[in-house]
RNA sequence: GGGAGAGUGUCCCGAGCGGCAAAGGGGGCGGACUGUAAAUCCGCUGGCUAUGCCUUCGCAGGUUCGAGUCCUGCCUCUCCCA
């Protein structure tokens, strides 16, 4: 590992942020001489950023703790057109209110790791829709697009795999690279930003932007990759049944957000402590030697840890209450999903399969909840059921005044009679 | 514009002589074993008011007792020619 001089990329290397560098000395000397300013684009395809877009935000919650400044550039105008990297398919375009509408939404998600201008710090949120909407064609053409081969841009893995699988590939996606390279420059004029981080896949992108900056404005630009991170069965990370862990509270309540840490495979805790939560290595590394079932401390720190810094120290401490209770004790706590009924309703009775399927979609249909009671999945109250004709009523009420209703091991929601 | 080929279970890939709720994978879910891990093994993986009914193979028609399968038209994609 190369031994930097600035705090930034120490830190960065140390908690092994960092995939590819182009210039590191360069660069170094930079981060060690004064503010350094950079950037990662994000898409805004989505309400909520997911746990994929954590370990590239982490990497600028570590710039801004090590005294430079971060811009988090949301992709208003990219969206509009998809990037072409790794995906076979078009991407669909979004309306723009429906972007603007998740601008909104993800901004909230980067107040808990950065902090902006007006609210004591110095990092800013851009949106590269105030530069490319109201770009001139003819203008960019020959400005930007004068620079770009189509020889090279050809030779782009993102193109490649298309054209060799022969899946189409529009214009339009085309052109993503030559946007992504352009907001490079805009942010280098407009904030004098002089380094792009993002995922490995982006290696190309950034690049191209480093090579228009210098060939335009003569500027001198550098480029920061993160590894793509795997679990360590080799499983892409952050998909779960229910689809992509989301870091909005109201998409993945903070218990669930905690649950997905807690299940982290034994050979990624390490990795996932030093990328994911701000604890010092020293205290890291003593919890990454523990063995055997001992690592579950460590599983339980890596969940309070990211619990925290995402949704607050409290929440996490709830979370992992609730969990000590629910899954070592096996009692129950409150902050497990609850799911509220007309006490009048629960008094005529409820069969388990509108319970599990209809009330608390813990179950995906009628179908599915008696697929799962015939295989010994689902449980009233820590019971097993054996009868699809179960019915629930007032008697089930818990001394709590609720009913817990699990699927499989893992999956608990109570339903709370009002 | 001409010619050739493709589109299958709303997660993906993929088989499918006219009797098909449709092979086989992957993924996912549940169970066993464990440590809320991994690996392994087993089961499940259209819907419903359920010994039956309804909806599924790009779309719309047709032939047939019966169509994913045959015919016609259309749509989309790929390749070759112009």
């Amino acid at each position: 590992m190369t031994a930097y001089t600035s705090d930034f990329l120490n830190i960065l290397a140390e908690r092994g942020f960092i995939h590819q560098v182009s210039e590191p000395d360069a660069l170094d000397a930079r981060a060690k001489d004064g503010t350094l300013t950079a950037y990662i684009g994000y898409d805004c395809t989505a309400p909520s950023l997911h746990i994929g877009h954590l370990l590239p935000t982490m990497m600028l919650y570590w710039l801004q703790q090590t005294g430079h400044r971060p811009i988090a550039l949301m992709g208003g105008g990219t969206t509009r057109v998809g990037d072409p990297s790794g995906k076979d398919e078009t991407r669909r375009v979004l309306s723009e209110e429906a972007i603007n509408e998740n601008l909104r939404s993800i901004r909230k998600t980067f107040s808990k790791f950065l902090k902006f201008e007006g609210d004591g710090g110095n990092a800013i949120m851009a949106n590269n829709a105030d530069w490319l909407n109201t770009l001139n064609y003819i203008d960019f053409l020959r400005d930007v697009g004068r620079h770009f081969s189509v020889n090279r841009m050809l030779s782009f893995d993102s193109v490649k795999l298309r054209l060799e699988r022969q899946h189409e590939l529009s214009f339009l996606e085309f052109n993503y690279m030559i946007l992504q390279a352009y907001d490079f420059v805009e942010l280098n004029k407009r904030y004098g930003c002089a380094l792009q981080m993002g995922g490995s896949d982006q290696w190309g992108n950034i690049v191209n932007g480093i090579d228009l900056g210098r060939r335009m404005n003569n500027a001198h630009l550098f480029a920061l990759t993160a590894p793509l991170i795997t679990t360590a069965s080799g499983a892409k990370m952050g998909k779960t049944a229910a689809g992509a862990v989301w870091l909005n509270a109201d998409l993945v309540s903070p218990y669930d957000y905690w649950q997905f840490w807690r299940n982290t495979e034994d050979g990624d805790v390490g990795r996932f402590l030093k990328l994911f939560t701000v604890m010092p290595l020293d205290e890291i590394a003593r919890l990454s030697a523990l063995q055997g079932a001992e690592i579950n401390e460590a599983k339980k720190v890596l969940a309070t840890e990211a619990t925290a810094l995402m949704h607050g120290r409290d929440a996490a401490a709830e979370a992992g209450d609730t969990s000590r209770k629910t899954f070592e004790e096996g009692s129950f706590a409150g902050a497990l999903p609850t799911v509220e009924i007309a006490r009048a309703e629960l008094e005529a009775g409820i069969g388990v399969l509108t319970a599990f399927a209809d009330k608390t979609a813990l179950a995906s249909s009628n179908g599915d909840a008696r697929r799962q009671i015939k295989a010994g999945g689902l449980k009233v109250n820590d019971a097993t059921v054996g009868d699809d004709k179960m019915m629930l009523t007032a008697k089930d009420l818990t001394a709590d005044g609720v009913i817990k209703l699990s699927l499989g091991r893992k999956k608990h929601v109570l339903l709370k009679p009002v």
